[in-house]
DNA sequence: ACGTGTTATTTATACGTATTACCTCGGCAA
DNA sequence: TTGCCGAGGTAATACGTATAAATAACACGT
């Protein structure tokens, strides 16, 4: 059905081994000139295109990358797979995107499907994977780059991460809250470990300044998620006057609950996010967040694998702190 | 580094063949029940995974379909990317993303891409390739499915079609700002085929009634493309009653641009969208807009593309509509 | 005893490519 | 003449799997 090398080599008289050569950068340069040029001219002229299943089974490698998020309807991380594809993309690699939905179930399956040899190396954000579940993966000399939430030392497995401080950026948010005069604060929280650590972080700072905070989890990290959990929220007896939510997609289902339910925002409650997903600074009001540079999480952690794979870089793993911001906006 | 059949026939003191044959469901009964046993423990015992290269080579194969989308950023896409991945994943493929942003150019490297023979079917929404284009595909083996924006009848390749009737849905959306009394209208549009379509069906209609439309091409189709557009037209001597744009990622940018100018949104002028992705009830205003089933649309698609791969169906493409709904919110 | 199935397993091969080792041929020095 | 060398190309092989063809073991009727 496919063209082969095969049928080129028979076009322009040569075996097809001269073809591979012929069509191999690094090889190119064994051959004469007019064979090379010969055989170009019959590969264009059949529409020959390599098979890339041949080629990953005879050289080892996929020249492809996996990208693993949780959740690909969360503008969050569209915004990072991007800048992971520029990276990948230049440096010729494809990227197959990993949705595990946020489920464990499904991270876990991940971890089977890498080793069907598809991918050379996985950039991922993992919600309940630890670095010792990347060990099969590893000695299959799979190739990983993690976007963290916390600061880790590099481990002693070869496993590279990339991390924003959530903890410290999550006390920031508290801080920042408190600082602007909400004395009686909110949050809605999440299942998986980035919830957990900016719940404590956010915890952290507050309990410091002796203030209580009332949590209250939502079912789902998304928007109806945050809008189910805050309709609870509102309806209990103390009503706080700032609510954190654990990410931005959260706050602004949190936002669409106080539309809802007719309480000014700011005036009466204020809401804040984090992530500064590129819809925050659209919502009603536009919405005070945690900035996280998602374009350059991914890219950061793309180079770090595309280093272990081009480069061929081993040794232990590595951990690069990006920063965040807080960025003030109309809903507080 | 991988286990492969041939450790797991040592342990269980078998040959490779039968190994293969223990393993795969279909050919599982002509083992006897012991046989099938020992080499699924010895498969377990060593984690052995198959090996998804070479089994694509010899089967001709991959089990892997490709996915289109012109901009993974775009909230439009992710959630008609999940439509496609259940269908998909619960036939046992896997989908591979390919982001064209847009750009007639990478659509192009697509069909190059796609001849490496790694994805069995594609599911896509394409700007700028006809069907011709797709040949080279088809002639591979390729089955092919796509998301289309107007009225086709199946045509003589074997190409299926889902759409929704984008003019008419226009036309409606035309209709109905011209029966609410918004008596100038605008259009901010972009590159591309479905925001030609919706232009020349929103203007059919604005003409029969008689109204003069202005009409601004966005540089980009996302919400900074609809933005600039917008501070453009507003600048205009004459303001429009009423803006639809050719998409909702680019009417937010509009309403922020209004917002921008102090502009009252519905009072001095009204914003209409075209998609009903899911933060446009999350937008301020609530965007009115015409709605499109993303989950539905990416259902059917992939479902015709599965009875072609699966149940092996051939012969001439075929053509599904999905109905379309006016939905009003508060920015109009 | 012999053929005839039947069942269970193995041997052999092919998929398309990359790569190693080998071959051929001319030139050239001894 | 012989021997050696380098340049340019080819034959052979391996990657891991699926599968067709071959084989082996055994039961059974004659």
């Amino acid at each position: 059905m496919a063209i082969t090398q095969k049928q080129v080599a028979e076009l322009a008289r040569v075996s097809q081994a001269t073809v591979s050569l012929a069509l191999s950068p690094q090889s190119r340069s064994v051959l004469s000139r007019e064979t090379v040029d010969a055989v170009e001219a019959a590969a264009k002229a059949l529409g020959y295109r390599v098979n890339r299943s041949a080629q990953a089974l005879k050289s080892g490698r996929t020249q492809t990358i996996g990208c693993v998020v949780p959740d690909l309807t969360n503008p969050f991380y569209p915004a990072l797979i991007r800048g992971v594809r520029r990276v990948v993309e230049s440096n010729d690699h494809d990227i197959i995107i990993y949705d595990s939905e946020g489920m464990p179930e499904r991270e876990r399956r991940f971890i089977d499907w890498a080793q069907e040899g598809r991918v050379d190396g996985v950039v991922g954000a993992f919600f309940c994977l630890r670095a010792p579940d990347f060990v099969p993966l590893l000695d299959a000399g799979i190739a990983i780059s993690r976007i963290e939430i916390a600061k880790k030392p590099g481990g002693a497995l070869p496993i590279d991460n990339v991390f924003v401080d959530n903890r410290a950026a999550s006390a920031a948010a508290a801080e920042f809250l408190l600082d602007k005069g909400y004395s009686t604060l909110a949050i809605v929280s999440g299942a998986g470990e980035p919830s957990t650590a900016r719940v404590n972080g956010f915890l952290d700072m507050a309990r410091s300044r002796g203030v209580a905070t009332e949590i209250v989890e939502a079912a789902s990290l998304n928007d109806e998620g945050g809008f189910e959990a805050t309709l609870d929220l509102i309806r209990r007896p103390v009503r706080p006057r700032a609510i954190f939510a654990a990410n931005d997609y959260m706050a602004i289902g949190a936002l669409r609950a106080l539309h809802t339910a007719r309480v000014p925002v700011p005036r009466d409650v204020a809401v804040m996010g984090f992530d500064d997903i590129p819809v925050a600074s659209l919502a009603y009001p536009p919405l005070t967040t945690v900035s996280q540079p998602q374009d350059e999480l991914g890219k950061q952690a793309a180079e770090c694998l595309m280093a272990r794979l081009i480069a061929g870089r081993k040794g232990r793993g590595t951990a690069r702190e990006v920063g965040y911001a807080i960025v003030e906006r109309g809903s507080t």
